[in-house]
RNA sequence: GGUGUCAUAGCUCAGUUGGUAGAGCAAAGGACUGAAAAUCCUUGUGUCCCUGGUUCGAUUCCCGGUGACACCA
């Protein structure tokens, strides 16, 4: 009969992981994951990786198997998640079962992405730079010369957009746009989207739950061994960012005349992390805990909102 | 027990020289084509503690009550 993938969604700590190992010891299906931050093998308690018995129970795809040291990308993903898909299925599996909450990823395995360029670390990084000190109008004003279909079409107030759509102007000497065809990519089998879900409140009180547990199981520890990376884009990530602060502050107080405290140190090197800088200084675990729950939070609306358009995904409340 | 200060949005507070109100945070909604757990945009939310008085009109002024805090006993 014909192949078929499985896609089991949902918004962070809605209990997808439960649900898609029951799924796939169903169908005899390994579960392949799409989570965009479990794919890092040196974050473990942060992103919630499935438990040691869990991962045992059933085979995992794309869970710890990159390093936070190399960009992983949405690009990336499809490549990789459809070659093994399609592996899958070639030996002889009927039904396989895809979760994750990254609904980036999933469209990228459903529709495929365009044909852009990857980018260009290298480029990316003066502009990015370019950003921080001459701000957005600077970049707006190249990308309305270099792509004045992108100019008017993208959030324009977005930094990190206009980035993007600079970067890839400046590398192709192409505008932006002319690579946007928004061509669905035909996959040679079915899919099918479950999404999970909860009442908000019930999911707001897992989430809070959640990340307490994750201080106990030693999030603090696992961050603090990740301070080298903080700058890279795997770090940039609800769990830790919070936690580099706090342990930011720590140090900052051993130090007599801290800039820090009054907030005239800017965010690690590299990328922009605007948003981390705007609830003042995290000066207790207990702060870092709360910016996390409610960062958490923040995260789970835009996942749902993500998939309010999508008319394929049947919906159930667990 | 006495004196004083305060009581306004879910929270912290601003304000109305008397014409029923606004910031931040929380919250809600949205965007998204190789950073996506990222990044960006939008939007409200009210017995202005309760009784009575003055007034055309009181959340605002006055009397009394209740509660919180501070100081004095």
């Amino acid at each position: 009969m014909g192949k078929k993938l499985v896609i089991i969604l949902g918004p962070t700590a809605v209990g997808k992981t439960d649900y898609s190992i029951e799924a796939a010891m169903k169908y005899g299906s390994p579960v392949i994951s799409c989570d965009s931050r479990q794919v890092y093998r040196e974050m473990r308690i942060g992103t919630a990786v499935p438990s040691a018995s869990q991962l045992s129970a059933v085979k995992h795809y794309f869970i710890q198997s990159h390093t936070v040291e190399e960009l992983y990308t949405a690009g990336r993903y499809e490549l990789e998640a459809i070659d093994l898909i399609e592996s899958l299925f070639s030996q002889g599996h009927e039904t396989l079962v895809m979760a994750g909450g990254s609904g980036f990823y999933i469209d990228a395995v459903c529709n495929g992405l365009d044909d852009f360029p990857p980018a260009d670390l290298a480029l990316r990084a003066e502009l990015t730079e370019r950003l921080r000190v001459e701000g957005v109008e600077s970049l707006r004003l190249d990308l309305r010369r270099l792509d004045p279909e992108s100019y008017a079409a993208i959030d324009i107030a977005n930094g990190q957009r206009v980035v993007r759509a600079l970067e890839v102007c400046l590398m192709t000497g192409r505008p932006f746009s002319s690579f946007k065809t928004s061509t669905r990519k035909k996959r040679g089998f079915e899919i099918e989207k479950i999404g999970l879900t909860r009442p908000r409140n019930i999911l707001y009180d897992r989430i809070d739950r959640r990340v307490l547990q994750m201080i106990d199981d030693g999030l603090v520890e696992e961050v603090r061994s990740l301070r080298n990376f903080r700058s890279l884009a795997a770090l940039q990530t609800v769990g830790y960012k919070e936690i580099f602060q706090w342990l930011d502050y720590l140090d900052a107080g051993s130090v007599p005349g801290n800039s820090y405290v009054d907030g005239t140190v800017s965010g690690g090197a590299g990328l922009t992390t605007p948003s981390a800088w705007t609830d003042g200084p995290v000066t207790t675990l207990e702060r870092a805990v709360e910016l996390i729950q409610r960062n958490t939070r923040h995260y789970a609306k835009r996942q749902l909102s993500w998939w309010n358009r999508d008319k394929d995904i049947r919906w159930m409340e667990i």
